[in-house]
RNA sequence: GCCGUGUUGGUCAACCGGUUAAGACGCCUCCCUUUCACGGAGGAAUAACGGGUUCGAUUCCCGUACAUGGUACCA
């Protein structure tokens, strides 16, 4: 009897989606990481994707870390992005407050069912004495330095203490944390939505903190409580999560049931482009790139750290950059607007692996959107630019029309400022070296003559260069010993688009003062 | 050290047992352009290593190596 298998995929994860979240507390310094938005745009994709609710949440942990401002910065630089969050910690929600530290109760009601339930207990341990046992169990040879199942009945808690020791110790106001109680004898799995079927030994699954010292809650127990409370269905985090999932399932567990545990998605990380590790803001500092979305200062040294906004990127190719840094639509297309790229998407094509980024590689998508993006969406943003280079710009179609002109030669919004200023005033210097050692008087004779002739002729680009060539060939002179000259009178240097187009551009009296201006230079 | 995850050109990567192993970035050559670019046409460059399984392995399994993450009262 013939044998038939069918491989089936876990695609039951899309069914009961309700919400999707993205969580993080900001960095110590402030900052949003390039990982950290494209964890936020993978949730928006799946979210969108999936018609399901998308949730921001952005925490301050404890007051010590909590920088002033990060926050906001945060939903300034999702909104640059063009991704609005339909829950958010800026406009609160119905599962406000969002800030841990407005939540601090909530979190202990969930502990202390966690204890009455046998299922962790209270720990009284000093930092210095956890460091002895480490050492000590090290020496001992043994594989494992953590707290877990092997050594808890020899510290100091409540497993081991009887209970009126426990209760004096606390009467004492001894401080202590709330520790999860692993049992080492079973093992824990789960499914991962990239990943698939993950499992972990409990064995090395070690008794970790839940409640702290000073009551407020780990990430571990606030993250299970959190997205229990607000009824999220599903989960994305970085990669670094994955070896801590299985306390939280055993959260979910014990706590809530697993069938109300929402899917996991744990994203590849983003590496150096060079040597190995995590991309950091230092390793953008060190290669000069920026890590950050946006400019951030920090506010306790007020240094500032620079972001691809300001360096001038367009947001629509950020996005799609961070999009193929991890994710693949198993097709050749690579520029995709957020629109395509929520229809694209598809969470079994991200990949497991993390990626190195490459900068040249983000320039080109930058480069790729300038051109395909209708002038008027960012010559706003490079008005800005050249303001801030000291290039006021009075007339917007005409500085439309310079960039249609010079687009073609941009990858970065900020690489319009030497690529277009010289439509707005006259070079401040001249590459003199490579005409002079060519100039002649012959030379000079045919520009005097140029002069006369577009004083009386009619200005259009394709009339110019008919003009300026027959004359050329009536002086005798090769109208390429001539082009030259004449770009270096206009542009000042050896780039940009035809020389005609920008004279024509620049109009004829500019055209007339550049070429008298440099035939001095040029004959001094 | 221990635990987890991973390994296709320099980088991003497709192909999920039989392919001349796609494509993109970068690099090189040529064409176009009397500039610089864009664009077009080519080119160099890849399955970590060792065992299995199989008629057949880049693809599946096991080791090794390497990388990466975790191993905090940080997230």
């Amino acid at each position: 009897m013939p044998l038939f298998l069918c491989s089936i995929f876990p695609k039951q994860y899309l069914c009961n989606m309700s919400k999707v979240r993205v969580r993080f507390a900001p960095s110590p310094t402030g900052g949003l990481h390039l990982g950290g938005v494209r964890t936020v745009l993978f949730n928006y994709l799946f979210a969108k994707k999936h018609g399901g609710e998308f949730i921001v949440r952005v925490e301050d942990t404890d007051q010590s870390r909590f920088v002033q401002g990060a926050e906001e910065y945060i939903f300034e630089c999702l909104a640059w992005c063009g991704i609005t969050a339909d829950e958010s910690v800026v406009h609160g929600g119905p599962y406000a407050p969002y800030r841990q530290s407005e939540r601090k109760e909530l979190y202990r009601q969930y502990a202390d069912k966690l204890i009455a339930d046998g299922h962790a207990y209270y720990a009284f341990d000093t930092p210095e004495e956890i460091e002895a046992m480490r050492e000590s169990r090290k020496a001992a040879g043994s594989g494992s330095l953590q707290y877990d199942a092997g050594i808890r009945m020899r510290m100091n808690n409540s497993l081991r203490l009887l209970p009126e020791e426990t209760n004096a110790l606390m009467d004492a106001g001894k401080p202590y944390v709330v520790r999860i109680k692993v049992e080492p004898t079973e093992s824990i799995s789960f499914t991962d939505m990239i990943r698939g079927e993950c499992s972990f030994e409990n064995a090395n699954v070690d008794d970790k903190v839940l409640l702290k010292a000073d009551g407020m809650p780990t990430y571990h127990l606030a993250v299970v409580v959190d997205d229990y409370l607000m009824k999220i269905t599903h989960a994305f985090r970085g990669e670094e999560w994955l070896p801590s999932a299985p306390v939280h399932v055993l959260l979910w567990k014990y706590l809530f049931g697993l069938d109300e545990m929402p899917q996991w998605a744990h994203l590849p990380l983003i590496l150096k482009p060079d040597g190995n590790g995590k991309l950091s803001k230092r390793d953008g500092d060190r290669l000069g790139f920026p890590v950050y979305a946006m400019d951030w200062t920090d506010p306790k040294t007020n240094e500032v750290t620079k972001g691809f906004k300001e360096l001038g990127f367009l947001p629509e190719a950020f996005l799609n950059m961070l999009a193929m840094l991890g994710w693949n639509p198993g097709t050749e297309q690579e520029i995709f607007s957020i629109d395509e790229l929520i229809e694209a998407f598809s969470i079994d094509r991200v990949h497991k692996t993390g990626a190195k980024f490459d900068f040249e590689k983000a320039k080109w998508f930058n480069h790729q959107w300038i051109q395909k993006l209708p002038i008027a969406h960012y010559s706003a943003r490079v008005k800005t630019i050249l303001g801030g280079k000291g290039i006021d710009v009075p007339d917007t179609i005409y500085l439309e029309k310079v960039l249609e002109l010079v687009k073609g030669r941009s990858s970065l919004l900020s690489d319009f400022y030497e690529q277009s200023a010289y439509f707005f005033a006259a070079p401040a210097s001249l590459d003199i070296d490579s005409v002079k050692p060519k100039w002649s008087e012959e030379k000079n004779d045919f520009f005097v003559a140029f002069m006369e002739l577009i004083k009386n002729n009619i200005f259009v680009a394709a009339d110019m260069e008919t003009a300026f060539k027959a004359l050329a060939a009536e002086k005798n002179i090769k109208p390429g010993e001539l082009l030259a000259p004449l770009r270096i009178m206009l542009v000042g240097a050896k780039f940009g688009p035809g020389v005609f187009e920008i004279a024509a551009l620049i109009g004829k009296t500019e055209t007339l003062a550049r070429i008298e201006n440099a035939l001095k230079a040029f004959n001094a």
